[in-house]
DNA sequence: TAATAGTGCTTAAACGCTTAACCTAGCTTC
DNA sequence: GAAGCTAGGTTAAGCGTTTAAGCACTATTA
């Protein structure tokens, strides 16, 4: 364990106060232009690396946020930690990850943890639909513009209108959604946007959890089914479940987007290499986490960090369609007799 | 900003010494049993919680891990962070997390500001074939038992020796190997697994990044033809790539596994949704985070934990074989004159 | 020429915790 | 009944930093 050097060591050295040290290293108090020289040159030369524990203790603050996660079935979890790790690098930030393992009391108990050890502010991607309340620290919630303590986040809603605008210019009219929970607001508000972009009509909807609740984890969705009732394409809230999708269909014999379009959300690492790749809505991850750092630290009472402007964006941060190849024109409208024409294999 | 309770305030409302609140809260001096109960419980009532910077700089130790991963691609990332995270938690240490960009130089950077950050050790999951020298902190590496700077990690050749032997099982005879990048020795080390399994012999091998810098990212992979060569199954190095193979020869019209087995690694996430649900190896991260964290904890001069013995694990963590749908017996052996009656779609 | 202002530095306290060293009873022991 | 233990505390120093306050000059102003 090498012992590293310290201000004392640099001011004992050059003959000069730890405080004249301190000052100089950080542009605060009052130096002369050739001591300051001398002293970041010293510094430089030591390797002197200050100690965090040193100004923790001394400033109350840590420079470092927790960051809780929901859990391993967050498909973006590496996004938002990377994103919120650079976001948060660009201010000397550090950050403390936090699982709560998808219940909310373990997500209580995380963001504790977190607060423990020290973490000035903290970052909760909450469980779909779990609340994060009664907390007196710093806090930024990232869900969706309706749940109850959002702080920022996507317009799910404006993004579920463009997937479903963009499916309603392929022409297609006969479309199912596609969600894994109702509870999760930002599922709900997707798909209120696809229906939404429908002139509010209601889309046959599958909620996988309960189909899974029915048939066991992983079961086939029975897409074949509506596709022979004429469904035209399945818009799914996650590339999670269009992945499902396209290969559930596939593996039926149906081509995508041949016979039947599938589109997905969040632009997940794999949407773009899988064949078809998928068509899907990104999120400005980067902005998202610009913003709620910047919320957290605007509550920071000594901050110098104004507020976010959340108001102006109370409908949550743009999405962006990226079209690929999952999903195409609607096929011409089979008549209802032409049905059994719908090429299917068996196994 | 609540300000937070500390040990003084304890010592004054009870009228002792702060060495003794401390003791008592630590169990390490000497305090009788009703003042450590009384203490125990005032701490509890005023909801003390204890200052990790103050604790860090009396004791030098910041009981915090830093936790340095290559980049979004990296498909591990989220099983990696969150195994570590759990283990870490066990034994009351918090994980810091860097960010490489699968740059080794942004990689030796992260490392550095982890250690500024007063990280007592760190884990580093390098770049494909990065090398992690020259520091005299804690580390441990997880790579692969062949990589030069290794600490701990699967058994990734033993891993490439249980799927080639399933696919031979199967009576596949004519198997393809995909990997993304021959400078992985993670991915060698499956490769030369997947062969060994096959008495060494020459397996036909597509590198993807190859085959992209060539064709352009996202390409297809050509697989069909392999098919119609004779190829009956694809042993892919990680469940990404298997995905894209699924995909493609079913895009392709292709039955997996009726017409053609594909085989991954890693167990991701989806890896088991889609359909066909794909076959896989999966490594014990639970069991190689606690050796890492172990062998860290271990090089702290001071500490109490014996270092794990990684000689007796220099093969690394065996995998276990996850046996899905996407791989099936070999399909009756096609005569060469045969080939055309493969069936595949046009686009 | 005396008050004022600015410059460049030092002193000293504070942050919250740990820990070695010390003190004081009360108890044993021979 | 003096010496030695032990249990149960206290004192005080130290970890590395920041920062308000102070001090000794020199330069400026009226």
């Amino acid at each position: 364990m090498p012992t590293r050097p310290n201000l004392s060591d640099i001011a004992r050295q050059l003959g000069v106060s730890v405080a004249t040290v301190s000052n100089a290293l950080s542009g605060k108090g009052r130096v002369s232009r050739e001591l300051g020289e001398a002293i970041r040159n010293k510094a430089e030369e030591l390797g002197y690396i200050p100690s965090v524990a040193g100004r923790a203790l001394s400033t109350g603050r840590s420079n470092v946020l927790g960051l809780v996660l929901a859990d391993i079935n967050q498909p973006l979890f590496p996004q938002f930690a990377l994103n919120i790790e650079e976001a948060a690098g660009e201010l000397g930030l550090g950050v403390l990850i936090g699982n709560s393992r998808g219940d909310p009391e373990e997500q209580e108990r995380a963001i504790r943890r977190l607060i423990e050890r020290g973490a000035d502010g903290i970052i909760v991607v909450p469980r779909y639909g779990t609340r994060v309340t009664g907390h007196r620290w710093p806090i930024a919630v990232i869900d969706s513009p309706s749940s109850p303590d959002n702080t920022i986040s996507a317009d799910h809603f404006g993004g579920g209108v463009a997937i479903g605008r963009h499916l309603r210019e392929l022409g297609h009219d006969r479309v199912v959604v596609v969600g894994l929970y109702s509870g999760s607001h930002v599922q709900t508000d997707r798909l209120a946007g696809i229906k939404a972009a429908f002139d509010g009509q209601e889309l046959p909807t599958i909620w996988i959890q309960d189909l899974e609740r029915e048939r066991g984890p992983n079961c086939p969705l029975g897409l074949v089914d509506f596709v022979k009732e004429g469904a035209t394409a399945f818009a799914c809230v996650s590339d999670l479940h269009a992945l499902r999708a396209v290969t559930e269909l596939q593996h039926a014999g149906l081509a995508v987007p041949g016979d039947v379009s599938v589109t997905g959300f969040d632009d997940l690492g794999w949407a773009s290499v899988v064949a078809p790749a998928i068509t899907t809505m990104r999120m400005d991850m980067k902005r998202i986490a610009r913003l709620a750092i910047k919320h957290i630290l605007s509550q920071l009472d000594d901050s110098k960090f104004e507020a976010p402007d959340l108001a102006e964006l109370a409908d949550g941060v743009p999405m962006e369609l990226i079209i690929r190849q999952s999903s195409g024109p609607a096929p011409r409208t089979r008549s209802s007799t032409d049905q059994a024409a719908v090429p299917v294999r068996s196994e």
